[in-house]
DNA sequence: CAGGAAGTTCAGTAAATACTGAACAAAAAG
DNA sequence: CTTTTTGTTCAGTATTTACTGAACTTCCTG
């Protein structure tokens, strides 16, 4: 089973009885860690295994054919999933030319998208903590503390959240000095 | 249906057909409203109705039987979502003096401890794009772009969050001008 | 110490959700 | 134009997970 050329598709290494490698050199094993990384998350397992794979996957891009032999999942289960992926904004479709159908790969930007999601998050919880406050409006201040503090908590990350990624994407532009 | 004495509890206010007031005046609205935010945070939703209720409850701390029949709710459920909600650190169990058994109100510092839990999963992110990295040692250095990108955003993330927090902190103690 | 109120545990159920597989659609090859 | 390959949609199923309710435990009160 050579990882370089991802065999697993062509030869029959899929129906092998649970590879006998170690966990940490198994690509089985990393890409259900990701299924179980993206669960924690919210999102479905299947979501996570597909990602996971394009994330170690030669070429970079998968069709959803080989998405579906190489995980064994129904073609019906790999269309949600990478629909739902592409909607997050975490994979993109790339159609090469000449080839014959479309492919999936990770977007450049997965992760400022993803991080977009996460502030989405935030800004949720700012707004139900001033729809909190609007219902207690008449009430004494001591009484409105604890919404007070989860708006204001929210508000803060809202505004730090962005010059955040501003600054991430300053650092990868030019890495200070010893960076990987 | 009084709301500042709560008095949902002593009057049958529960067995109303479904408050007539506008959603923004109804706290059963509310606290539906922090149930949905919290399912989306992958919390259960009666865990969210919990919090939604001690957010807004006169007094902040509230026995699991008022919780359970505020929120028309199973004992036992009651019983499993504060166990969760002190678990996480959002709330705590409070006994006062004299009085029969303990409460539950919501934690001072709740959102630093649930911001906690966000960095676990950053934390989580990266350690999964490292062990990626160990699985793909011996790749061409094009094939380990993904997976670094993915480490370096999250190994930032884990760098920046904590003084993010620390700054908040700082503005909290003394919010600079018009802060409400 | 008995009686009762309040809370927890846990087995079972209801409801939500991920996933499958068959039928359908679109496109390429023959 | 037919056949084959590839992808999507969607109804149905399986699995998971939240929630209930009854039995048990603990702790007050008289």
């Amino acid at each position: 089973m050579t990882l370089t050329s991802n065999s697993l598709i062509s030869d029959e290494a899929i129906e092998q009885p649970r590879s006998a490698l170690p966990p940490q050199a198994d690509p089985q094993h990393f890409v259900e860690e990701v299924g179980l990384l993206f669960e924690t998350t919210g999102l479905p397992r299947m979501a996570g295994r597909v990602f996971g794979w394009l994330l170690i996957s030669n070429p970079p891009h998968q069709s959803p054919g080989e998405l579906a032999t190489v995980l064994q999942a129904s073609k019906g289960s790999i269309s949600t999933m990478t629909r739902l992926l592409e909607q997050i904004g975490i994979i993109e479709r790339v159609s090469l030319p000449g080839q014959r159908r479309d492919y999936f790969r990770i977007k450049l930007n997965a992760w400022s998208e993803l991080s977009k999601r996460r502030m989405e998050q935030v800004v949720a919880f700012r707004k139900v903590a001033e729809r909190g406050l609007l219902l207690l409006q008449d009430e004494p201040s001591e009484r409105l503390q604890r919404l007070q503090e989860m708006r204001d908590v929210h508000a803060f990350f809202e505004s730090e959240l962005p010059l955040m990624l501003d600054r991430w994407e300053q650092f990868r532009a030019q890495p200070p000095a010893d960076s990987p």
